[in-house]
DNA sequence: GTATCTGCAAACCATTTGCATAGAT
DNA sequence: ATCTATGCAAATGGTTTGCAGATAC
């Protein structure tokens, strides 16, 4: 078993997926590890594959779609669609994220009045905000 | 050639789509009154597609999607993706989608404090935002 | 030893495209 | 008359599932 020290494989992070009834396999701690680096650039779940596939070439896609899908299920990532593929977020927190359309780049970017926002929403109609992003469209001229 | 009074189909926006080239059809009248009346509930297109059905049935999913595809070119909606389908949306101002995931309902929540962190934002890094949505997803307890 | 995971292959399904005919201007 | 739109049917491509053998515990 490879063990890679990361943000996200910290023994209180393994502790608690095996608690959750997952087993810890080469392949998780591998998509563990790639997530915690390139998370924040929202990469999509093909383009997460090729990098995983550079570390455990014989890594199979569904191996990959079923541990994404379990990882959205505990909470350690959120998928989103954008232009036909699943991406992935780790940013838990209220957050913008500008969307470069033409060139395919999603950037955070953090500002407190989003969160302030959430909190006003949330009283205002009496609801809880479990996950909350803006998506803001930036104009690219050529 | 069916003739049916929107709020999209005035004039003044029919003479706007002639000018950019397109055709004025039964097809894209029904679909631009459709919109009109349902655009506000973010319809995936399969649900656009019923309901235009019912109105023209032997409409092909082609030429919505066409048709649609068009629509956004010309920047009469948007489109986003949202649980593996492709929605609408017709509200351009910044504004909240409130996401019912249990439910698969979007609602339109608006708030000014939006509209000020789109100019705090263009202003911070100098960018032009085309159109922002926030996107808040509820906590369904049950 | 047992329950879960992996990898392969096939199925699924929304989206996209090619093309011959029809229609708008 | 010309250029664009429509509808059909097929292709595409990302996502999802079934299953036999392998692995974590």
């Amino acid at each position: 078993m490879v063990k890679i020290m990361t943000k996200l494989d910290s023994k209180e992070f393994l502790i608690e997926l095996r608690r959750k009834g997952f087993k810890i396999t080469p392949q998780r701690l591998t998509l563990l590890s790639i997530i915690d680096k390139v998370g924040s650039t929202h990469p999509s779940l093909n383009r997460l594959y090729e990098l995983a596939r550079k570390e455990i070439p014989t890594l199979s896609f569904s191996t990959l779609y079923n541990t994404i899908k379990k990882f959205e299920e505990i909470g350690i990532i959120q998928l989103f669609d954008f232009s036909g593929e699943t991406h992935i977020e780790i940013n838990k927190t209220p957050h913008i994220n500008l969307i470069y359309p033409k060139k395919g780049e999603i950037k955070d970017y953090d500002d407190d009045l989003l969160k302030t926002l959430v909190n006003n929403v949330e009283k205002k109609i009496e609801v809880k905000i479990k996950y909350a992003v803006a998506n803001f469209i930036v104009e690219e001229n050529q």
